[in-house]
DNA sequence: AAAAAAC
């Protein structure tokens, strides 16, 4: 069997490697490792997961123990579709590198220039950025990159979903044609195929499964859930309660939005969880990743962002609580449970409207997926819900302001309301024995944003629109007993009215 | 029906 020893690699990494307890490489390692000692341009077919980043972090290290990096000139440029992708691969240097005294230089957007500027400044051996920082470097003249002796384009497929593409190019243009290229790309359609052409000469191919037959580890289960977000909220925290193996969970939803949504609810019921989406900002985003990792957090809820590459061993749970637009990126996050051949389980909730997706998910992994609890035909009638009567009401109120008249329909629709929130506040004084600490977590900048400067858009984060804003409303109630929660204006809150809430505030 | 990435 072929060993880390039989690849090249230099005894400095060698020994890195094994202090790391590894001794047997990964297929894409052990096809990729050699040819790119020999400086080899490499097209790498390989998801994450089976041990693609490092695949090209060793042989780099031992390529570059022979020369220094001068300032301003890398030696070796790596391309990262997203932060967290990039600082990974950095921890990765830092890891195998440990016997090396090379200059590892981490280039995202979302932190200050200072520092960054500062270690291009004292000569970088290896760059790892993202594409936007790194042309903002290049474009403020603090960059040379006819140096680079290695380009690295990874998770090429995700660069071009993302737009990134004349990005990627742009930077190539700035680096000699003599370099070195390593590309990889979970998949190779046409386009990307294409790509490849244009970035390597006569490169080794090296193409491991797809993690997708590995994934036999991961117990799948569709949940059958009514469309009403919480509905699904319910149905989530249900779930997780009778999920006697959780060790700890990722949670995806399609949106932004509904990632700090899902977190805040999560928060209020009493759970230990998190939030990574692209709209934090980047010390949250990393804390958050962190505290994840090192299990003060148990549950993390996230956009796609950390549905591919970021490497969180030991995720025994994924939950989508959106089903995935886009088919394979349900293979992506489900990927992030039992890896390794570890056991792990992924639950995904499905209403009525998703079941195309479904389908299409079914049909790329080439199986059904089984229900947890009866499927979705078995599903009962929608309960017939506060919030849904409510949401009702609050048009019907504002189309009987506008009307003029009907105040005894007004009236009649009124009462229920308030019967509803003395219940709410009932049930809340049982339930909760001491009052939750109120720790902002997640900072969502653009919440932030929306509540600085506009008050059109604050009405949209005020407004009763789910069970989360009702939530907020019996908290107030319950923690400072300032009479009863006023029952005022629903859906319908005039412009000027909030003008003047804004102003005061 | 989205997310990601520069200030």
């Amino acid at each position: 069997m072929t060993t880390f020893a039989d690849l090249g690699l230099s005894q400095k990494v060698l020994s890195a490697v094994t202090d790391a307890g590894y001794t047997t490489p990964t297929p894409i390692q052990a096809g990729a490792i050699p040819p790119a000692l020999q400086r080899r341009d490499i097209c790498g077919i390989a998801q994450t997961g089976t041990g693609k980043t490092a695949s090209f972090v060793l042989p780099m290290l031992t390529l570059l123990e022979n020369g220094r990096a001068r300032a301003r000139m890398p030696r070796t440029l790596i391309l990262e579709p997203t932060r967290e992708l990039a600082a990974q691969v950095a921890e990765n240097f830092e890891k195998y590198g440990k016997n090396h005294k090379l200059n590892v230089a981490l280039l995202i957007g979302g932190v200050s220039f200072e520092e960054q500027n500062r270690k291009l400044e004292r000569g970088a051996d290896v760059l790892i950025c993202t594409p936007g920082r790194l042309l903002d470097h290049c474009e403020r003249g603090k960059l040379l990159m006819t140096g680079v002796e290695i380009l690295v384009i990874d998770e090429a497929d995700r660069m071009l979903d993302m737009g990134f593409i004349p990005d990627i190019e742009r930077i190539a243009k700035m680096i000699p044609f003599t370099r070195q290229t390593l590309f990889f790309s979970a998949t190779m359609p046409p386009e990307i195929q294409k790509l490849a052409d244009r970035f390597l000469q006569n490169p080794e191919r090296v193409e491991v499964a797809k993690p997708s037959s590995t994934a036999l580890t991961v117990t799948q289960r569709l949940v059958a859930c009514h469309n009403k977000d919480y509905e699904k909220r319910a149905k989530l925290r249900e779930l997780i309660g009778t999920q006697s193996e959780l060790k700890n969970g990722i949670i995806f939803c399609n949106r932004k939005k509904d990632v700090a949504d899902l977190f805040r609810s999560l928060e209020r019921h009493g759970f230990s969880v998190g939030a990574l989406h692209g709209d934090m900002d980047q010390r949250s985003r990393t804390n958050m990743l962190a505290g994840f990792k090192d299990n003060q957090i148990t549950l993390l809820v996230a956009s796609d962002v950390a549905a591919r590459g970021l490497d969180i061993p030991d995720v025994s749970h994924v939950f989508n609580f959106d089903v995935p637009i886009h088919a394979e990126d349900y293979v992506h996050r489900i990927g992030r449970t039992g890896r390794a051949g570890r056991s792990g389980a992924a639950f995904t909730l499905v209403t009525r409207s998703d079941t195309k997706f479904l389908d299409a998910i079914e049909k790329l992994i080439g199986q059904k997926i089984e229900w947890h609890d009866g499927d979705i035909s078995a599903l009962p009638a929608p309960a017939e819900s506060h919030d849904e009567s409510r949401g009702k009401r609050g048009r019907d109120k504002g189309r009987e302001r506008r009307g003029g008249h009907k105040s005894d329909t007004r009236s009649e629709y009124t009462k229920p309301v308030e019967e509803e929130v003395v219940e709410a506040v009932k049930v809340e004084a049982v339930k909760v024995a001491e009052p939750m600490k109120a720790e902002p977590v997640a900072n969502d900048r653009r919440g932030d944003k929306r509540h600085g400067n506009n008050p059109r858009n604050n009405r949209s984060s005020q407004a009763p629109a789910n069970d989360d804003n009702r939530d907020r409303r019996r908290n107030r109630y319950h923690d400072h007993d300032d009479g009863p929660t006023p029952v005022g204006f629903g859906d319908d809150i005039p412009a000027f009215m909030l003008v003047v809430a804004a102003a005061k505030a």
